[in-house]
This record gives C-alpha cells, sequence and structure tokens, in this order.
DNA sequence: CTCGACAGTATCTACTGGTAACTGACTACT
DNA sequence: AGTAGTCAGTTACCAGTAGATACTGTCGAG
C-alpha cells in the first residue's frame, strides 16, 4: 500500500531507488560484502563476469547513495577496501525476500518461457 | 546444468529473473494490474511517460515469464486486456518490502547524495 | 630490466531504452 | 464525401550506456 510517494511519478525519489536496486551488480555486491569488507579485486573476481569499468561505476554510485563506503590505503601496490554502511546492510533482508521469491518461482518461469517459445 | 542457489554464477536463472526485477518498468505494471486487469492505454496512461514501444515490450516479456496473461477482443476498435497471473500477484509482497525500504531510506539516500556532490 | 600485483582508466563497439511518426479497421462528425 | 478519432500497437531512427579489451602508474621481486 503506497501512501507516502507516488511511485507512478517520474520525479519520485522512490523510483530512482528502485533503478538502483535494479541494478544488475548492485544486488551483487551487497551479497558479496554481507560476510564482511572485501577489496576491488576480490569483489570482482567473487562476482565474475564484471568489467572493472562497470564495477567501478557500480560501486562508486553505491558509496554516493551512502551504501558503502570506500577506504583507500596508500599504499604500493594500493588498497582499496568495501565495507557496507549500516544502510546497505539494512538492504539484505529485502533482497533476500527477492531472491527467496526468485528461487520459489524460477522453474514456474523457465517452464512458462519454454511454453512461450515453443508457440512463438 | 546450473545449481540452485548460486546467484553469482552468471548463469543463474536467478539472476535472470533479478533483472526482470530491476526493469524500470515491470514493478510499475504490477503495482498498476495490483487492483485489477487493465487495457494497453490505461497502462499507459496510468504509469505515465512510457513509450508505447517500450511498454509492449515490457509486457510481452511478462507475459512471456507467465507474470500475466494477455486476452485479445477481436474487436474494432481493438480490446486486448493484461491480468496478472497468481504468480505475478505473489510480486506483490517482495516488491512492497523493496518499497517501504525505499520511502525509509530515501532522505538519508538524498542527503548522502548531496554531501558527496558537494564534496566532488 | 622485465614481471607481476593492485585499482583502476581509456577507448571502442553493441545493444537497448526512448522519440516520433505511421498502420489498419471501423465509427462519428461536418 | 471527406475528415478526424479510437485502440493497440509497429516501424524507422537516434542517443546513451553497458560491456569487452587494452592500457596506466608505482613499487618490490627475480
Amino acid at each position: 500500500m503506497v501512501t507516502k510517494g507516488d511511485v507512478f511519478d517520474p520525479n519520485c525519489p522512490t523510483r530512482v531507488i528502485l533503478d538502483r536496486l535494479g541494478d544488475k551488480w548492485t544486488v551483487l555486491v551487497v551479497l558479496r560484502l554481507r560476510t564482511g569488507p572485501q577489496r576491488f579485486t576480490e569483489l570482482r573476481d567473487g562476482i565474475g563476469q564484471v568489467a572493472p569499468k562497470v564495477l567501478t561505476q557500480t560501486l562508486r554510485r553505491m558509496e554516493r547513495d551512502g551504501l558503502l563506503t570506500r577506504e583507500v590505503f596508500p599504499e604500493i601496490p594500493p588498497r582499496v577496501v568495501y565495507t557496507l554502511t549500516p544502510m546497505g546492510a539494512s538492504l539484505i533482508d529485502p533482497i533476500s525476500v527477492l531472491t527467496e521469491w526468485a528461487e520459489t518461482h524460477m522453474p514456474t518461469i523457465t517452464q512458462s518461457q519454454q511454453q512461450y517459445d515453443a508457440i512463438a
């Protein structure tokens, strides 16, 4: 029941946030940092198949949104550690609800897709 | 075959579903159909600022995924009614969790963004 | 004196989200 | 008779972005 903001207003900030959550990599990053801080390469290797440019974009956006902090250690070789903020961590529950839904209905969806494709 | 729960495997169907949910319009369509079936124009006008081409794409994809049904009445002028399937309706709860999170944390996020932009 | 580690940039291409105009079959208005 | 309007899209086109690939800087190790 949406009382507060009008999700259908294109200017509604809620929609902006939905866009963020909809971003393919944001969710994955949150799930990766769930167990503790990680470095850039750890994230990149852990997620897999993500281009560094895209990962950087995602991380910067999440930092800007206050979902995580970026800590730079001016060493050689460089070291950068990403940590979830409390707000970022509070995302884990909503995301879990989503992934649980996805895993529950996954078979039905793939089945539906195959039927659809068989006809069309 | 893909093991069930590995969200980090690019081939994991869960990720495909996350992509769908991340789609800007899918969520809006579900929220619109929450209160009952609607016609194409009703959806288009209700959502606002959505191009017919894009809406069609979204609806076809959702039909393919089994989230809604598309019923064509061969009349003139044509009439097409979109209805949520039970599976589509079951998405309302996860989406509500998400929008509630968004509304709760919206102020914090915009604040964080402003701070970030002020420095950078 | 080249190699590899780390945390990214730089550059280019492919795809897709979005805009504007058009279709087809009929009805209602002028 | 001719024109405009309705509905549910389609077609042609463009711009922005996601992604793939290659490169940068700095250092110690071999």
